[in-house]
DNA sequence: CCGAGATGGTTTAGGTTTCAAACATCCGGG
DNA sequence: CCCGGATGTTTGAAACCTAAACCATCTCGG
């Protein structure tokens, strides 16, 4: 398992890792490496922007668009765990952080004094907008190297691999 | 009883965010967030079978595959922390939590005493072994919905992808 | 009414991540 | 020789993230 690496190449990433798997599934290695950096390649530079444009993160601009999308019902700390794919005590926090800045309301449920409501104030709203559009113009910016055609096929295979992964582990608990 | 990990979740995921923006460029968006969704849903999957087979942490295994890659004779912290795509100060933590568990080894440099150098220990290069090869099953499993045809068409899209994103993000200091 | 379990949230402990600032060391010019 | 800038690493603060333990409340059966 260890064959002598045929050292070389100066500028390496993540994808350069495994150059020569020995045995069988080298192909799927390298394409989930491409994947990877690829979606970690424009992630860091969305939180790069999103840093230095506004001053904010990834994660307080996902829980701003779940309250957007949401309208001014609002949504509890819960239901936007579940949206947000996090754990339920990560949303604690960053809730917390966003209503300290002045961005989000959180106000008790009286039906149910266990759960709390989130909501957008309007400076919050206002603020988000900002930040939506000159988000949409990023990724945009970031994906022009792809001619329509190649969008819909990226999106369509994608679409394929993720209902591929999802079903692979929850169907199998392997 | 905290929900199990937050991945079954029928309902609502990123993709869902944005269903109807207002303007231009909700294609790109859209394709994104399909991007996003399925490289997280990928990589939480290898992290939670990480931290159950081998009790150990993607970026652990990242550093491992990086020193096993690079050979007897190792790397320098800087080296494994551009190869990696991560800050110098984040493989600090991390080489020094690995060092703690006897699977890569610190010696300092003669020519340059800034510089320490990382390797991996026999039993580093044994365990990254176990580890290495169930990765490659996990990858293969979780890719399995594509069909070898598909898996040539994402990786050659992903290509271009990724080449126009890096070049959006070098070329412009918008 | 009352207790058991389910559900919503918070807290705690451990890791990961970044940035910025400090520190250590090397290298080159004067 | 010595000073300044470049380079390698560490440290500290703040945020994020999870899992697990825990608390508060709701709901439902008896």
């Amino acid at each position: 398992m260890s064959p002598p690496p045929p050292d070389g190449a100066a500028a390496v990433d993540a994808e350069t890792l495994l150059a020569d798997a020995p045995a069988g599934h080298k192909r799927e290695l390298r394409l989930w490496l491409r994947m990877l950096a690829c979606a970690n390649l424009i992630e860091g530079e969305v939180r790069r922007r999103l840093r230095l444009s506004f001053g904010t993160t990834l994660p307080r601009f996902d829980l701003l668009a779940q309250l957007e999308r949401a309208g001014p019902a609002g949504l509890t700390l819960g239901e936007v765990s579940r949206r947000m794919m996090v754990s339920n005590g990560n949303v604690t926090g960053i809730a917390a952080r966003l209503v300290a800045e002045g961005l989000v309301a959180r106000r008790a449920n009286p039906a149910d004094r266990r759960a709390g409501t989130l909501s957008l104030t309007p400076r919050g709203r206002r603020e988000f907008a900002r930040q939506s559009a000159a988000h949409e113009e990023w990724i945009a910016e970031l994906l022009a190297g792809l001619t329509s055609a190649d969008q819909a096929a990226l999106h369509r295979l994608l679409g394929r691999a993720k209902g591929g992964a999802r079903s692979a582990i929850g169907g199998e608990p392997a």
